[in-house]
RNA sequence: CGGGGUGUAGCGUAGCCCGGUAUCGCGUCUGCUUUGGGAGCAGAAGGUCGUAGGUUCAAAUCCUGCCACCCCGACCA
């Protein structure tokens, strides 16, 4: 129950699990692995949807849908796209059931596909596919397109958000002349993504490039976010990756040149997930629930109305109809909370648990005095304010509570990156403190899969203009250029 | 997929070792009183004990398979 709630502190991953469940953002789905996305929860990826999908537009992007299935010899085509994903898909064999003598219904072993369909865990190939008929001349290039869609994959263990067998997203597929065109597009939708990270999830991120090891299948290069949460674990909110000729090689997807040249085409592709939900669950979230930033939260401000008799009710609530009015003129979104089966104290602790940033108690005193009372969700702070100039003192405090969320989260993080530059430091820092680590690395895959299986700890990325600095290899000590960013990862 | 644990009313649980038809709290429903931080009293409803088999006169309890969830690994957005 809400009142007897896990803290933080005593076990993270409960206390998310819970938190999840508890503010009715999703439950687990009949089918292993699946989710359920809840009203309220999907209320805020409708938020993410719409402002990520104005980003998009406003960079050129159109949105299109490609199917659900790719025949298997499609995806087989990029090697090592398919090797990648090969251990994590659902395939579709049959295309029909039958009732048997049993009145059990069977699938029926005659309605065998010719060729199996596999289920996309990623949509590259059907969408190369289809460029290949696309794509004569460099006058249909470039192609920039986005689809939001549902996409599966097998995980192993999954958990809410964070990994579930199927999830929701949007994934970018452009198709460009030159490499130089598909490399400038690639770190434009990194810097978006950055951007809606930490202007809309207020979540600070790295920006970097994942090592070989790390970098998607079937990519040249790829970039991403890093976050932190608050338990000190590092989680990966968006990739934007330059596939160079890959995909054109591998599905012949050629354009003639000016001079009349055929070349293969270059692409990128980039995707954000409902993961993004566990984002900004557990960055910003507390042992009463939810903290929602104001530029995401369905409600922006609840309304609790607060009385005794009937004629009290109509009064106040009379009252709070106008404040409502008047703040969703200032484009606020306000939800009023009249239910009359729910008494003031029980509904104060649901919207803090569900996260509203922002929260107006109005009683008969109030009325009397031409106030409210004001209580915002981040910091508990409550002030009586006039009910004259409400939206104005709303729309600084919510501006407020979206920077002051951010801050506290930048600082969280800023503090939790430390530069280590022996083993024993290393190993120690990651068993108390965790975070990020900053450090120097030989540069090999083979120092990089000892350091995972010695300490769980995987190399987030490369940051983006990463100072050049000699140093010696925390592990090997051999010599390197640079420090990378290291953390254990959800 | 490997190791460990759990599954009993919407939620959380007792009972299981030692077999005899299920305990308590929250929630739900009805009524009255309440309403500025999770209301009080009175009454009521709600269970094929995860599921499929087996042992037994009798199974929540013992045995086996399966499923789901949690924790720890391997994999991963």
């Amino acid at each position: 129950m809400a009142f007897e709630k896990v803290k933080r502190s005593d076990n993270y991953s409960e206390w998310y699990n819970n938190l999840v469940k508890d503010a009715d953002l999703a439950e687990h789905a009949a089918v292993k692995g699946c989710m359920i996305i809840k009203p309220y929860g999907y209320a805020i990826w409708e938020k993410m949807q719409q402002q990520l999908d104005k980003m998009f537009k406003e960079t050129g992007h159109s949105n299109a849908y490609f199917p659900l299935l790719i025949p298997k010899s499609f995806f087989e085509k990029e090697e090592k796209n398919a090797a990648g994903f090969a251990k994590e898909c659902a395939v579709v064999t049959h295309y029909r059931l039958k009732v048997d003598e049993n009145r059990k219904i069977i699938v029926d072993p005659e309605a065998k596909l010719e060729e199996e369909l596999i289920i996309r865990p990623t949509s590259e190939a059907i969408i190369w596919n289809t460029y290949r008929s696309w794509i004569q001349s460099y006058r249909d290039l470039p192609i920039l397109l986005n689809q939001w869609a549902n996409v599966m994959r097998w995980e192993m263990r999954t958990r809410l958000f964070l990994r579930t067998s199927e999830f929701l997203w949007q994934e970018g597929h452009t198709a460009h002349a030159t490499s130089e065109e598909a490399l400038i597009e690639t770190k434009q939708m990194l810097d978006i993504y950055a951007e809606f990270a930490e202007t809309f999830l207020g979540v600070p991120v790295v920006k970097g490039v994942k090592t070989p090891n790390e970098t998607f299948a079937g990519a040249i290069e790829t970039y991403c976010i890093e976050g932190l949460m608050q338990d000190g674990k590092a989680l990966q909110m968006g990739t934007s990756h330059f596939l160079g000729q890959n995909f054109a090689k591998a599905f012949d997807v050629k354009f003639q040149t000016k001079e009349g040249k055929l070349e293969y085409v270059w692409a990128t592709s980039w995707g954000v997930s409902t993961r993004l939900m566990g984002a900004l669950i557990m960055a910003h979230s507390d042992d009463e629930g939810l903290v929602l930033p104001p530029n995401l939260a369905p409600h922006q401000i609840v309304i609790v109305p607060i009385y005794r008799t009937d004629e009290e009710k109509e009064n106040v609530e009379t009252a709070a109809k106008e404040i409502k009015k008047k703040l969703e003129a200032n484009n606020i979104s306000v939800k009023l909370d009249n239910r009359d089966t729910h008494k003031p104290g029980f509904k104060f602790a649901e919207w803090e648990l569900k996260g509203v940033p922002l929260r107006i108690g109005i009683g008969p005193r109030d009325i009397q005095n031409g106030t409210v009372e004001l209580a915002r969700r981040d910091t508990k702070e409550k002030s009586i304010t006039s009910i004259d100039g409400i939206e104005n003192t709303a729309k600084v405090l919510l501006n407020d509570i979206q920077t002051s969320i951010f801050n506290r989260a930048k600082v969280f993080r800023d503090n939790n990156i430390r530069e280590v530059n022996t083993w024993e430091e290393f190993q120690k820092v990651l068993e108390e403190k965790a975070g990020f680590i900053s450090a120097h690395w030989d540069g090999t895959d083979i120092t990089e899969e000892k350091i995972k299986q010695l300490t769980k700890a995987t190399i987030r990325c490369i940051p983006i203009n990463n100072p050049q600095e000699e140093g010696k290899c925390i592990l090997t000590g051999n010599p390197s250029k640079q420090r990378v960013l290291f953390a254990k990862a959800y």
